[in-house]
DNA sequence: GCGACAG
DNA sequence: ATCTTGTCGC
C-alpha cells in the first residue's frame, strides 16, 4: 500500500516534537470509521536483545474469521533514541517500509501504543494515521497519561480514561479477570468504534489478534 | 526540584 | 523492548 512521505525522519528530540505539532492539526476524531472492516492490520516491533535490529511486522486478517491474508516482515535499526511521548520515532521508520510492501491495503489498522491517550495527544496511531490515510486505534497493555477507575470485571466492561477533564481513551476489560488494555483513537475512528473494534478482534486473549500476530512475527524473525 | 513515563 | 522460574488455570 502507498504510505505518504509528509517529513523526512527527524535525528533529534526537537526535530521530533516539531513534527508532531505539526500533524497532530491533521488527525480526524470524528470517525467514525468503518462499520464492518474486511481486512485489519495489526502492526508492532520486536528488538534484539545484543544489538540495535529491530524487525517491524504487519500482519493482515479477514476481520470475520480473523485468518491471516498477509504477513511482512522489514529489518532495521534503531535510528531514534526511547524518549517517552517520542516512542513513535523508533519504530516509525521501519513500520513504514513495512506497510509499503504490503500488496493489499486494509480497511483499519490496530497499532500497539497509544493514539490520542500521549502527553503532547499524538501517539503513534495518530502519527501512522497520517501517514497512511487510514482509521487507526491505538492499543496500549500498561497505563501511560491521564486516570481512570478499574472497570468491571466482565469481559466488554470499560471506564473513561481522563486527563485534566477531557476523555482520552477507555480501559477496556478484553477478558473476563484480566487486566484490561488501554484504547485511544488514533485517527478517523471514534473512540466508541474503537473499542467496540478492539473487542470483536480479541474474543479469546487480552491482545487484541492482529497485535499478537504482529507481535510473534516481529520476535520470530529477529 | 525530583520522579515517573507507550515500547 | 529485553533479561528471567515457577506456577496457577483453562
Amino acid at each position: 500500500m502507498r504510505v505518504r512521505r509528509l517529513h523526512d525522519w527527524p535525528a533529534t528530540v526537537p526535530e521530533a516534537r516539531a513534527v508532531q505539532e505539526e500533524l497532530r492539526g491533521l488527525v480526524d476524531l470524528a470517525g467514525p470509521g468503518p462499520e464492518e472492516p474486511e481486512l485489519v492490520a495489526g502492526v508492532d516491533v520486536g528488538y534484539s536483545p545484543e544489538d540495535d535490529r529491530l524487525v517491524a511486522a504487519v500482519v493482515v486478517l479477514r476481520a470475520g474469521t480473523l485468518d491471516v491474508v498477509e504477513e511482512v516482515a522489514v529489518s532495521g535499526r534503531v535510528r531514534f533514541p526511547y524518549v517517552p511521548g517520542l516512542f513513535a520515532f523508533r519504530e516509525l521508520p521501519t513500520l513504514v517500509e513495512a506497510l509499503e510492501r504490503l500488496t493489499v491495503t486494509p480497511d483499519l489498522l490496530v497499532c500497539d501504543g497509544y493514539g490520542l491517550a500521549h502527553p503532547y495527544r499524538f501517539g503513534l496511531a495518530c502519527h501512522l494515521g497520517i501517514l497512511t490515510d487510514l482509521p487507526t486505534i491505538g492499543v496500549g497493555k500498561t497505563a501511560f497519561v491521564g486516570a481512570c477507575e478499574p472497570p468491571g470485571p466482565e469481559r466488554g466492561a470499560w471506564s473513561a480514561i481522563t486527563d485534566g477533564g477531557e476523555t482520552i481513551g477507555r480501559a477496556l476489560r478484553t477478558r473476563r479477570d484480566t487486566k484490561p488494555v488501554h484504547v485511544s483513537q488514533g485517527h478517523r475512528i471514534s473512540l466508541s468504534n474503537a473499542c467496540r473494534q478492539v473487542l470483536e478482534l480479541a474474543p479469546r486473549y487480552r491482545i487484541p489478534e492482529p497485535i499478537r500476530q504482529a507481535d510473534r512475527l516481529s520476535r520470530r524473525d529477529i
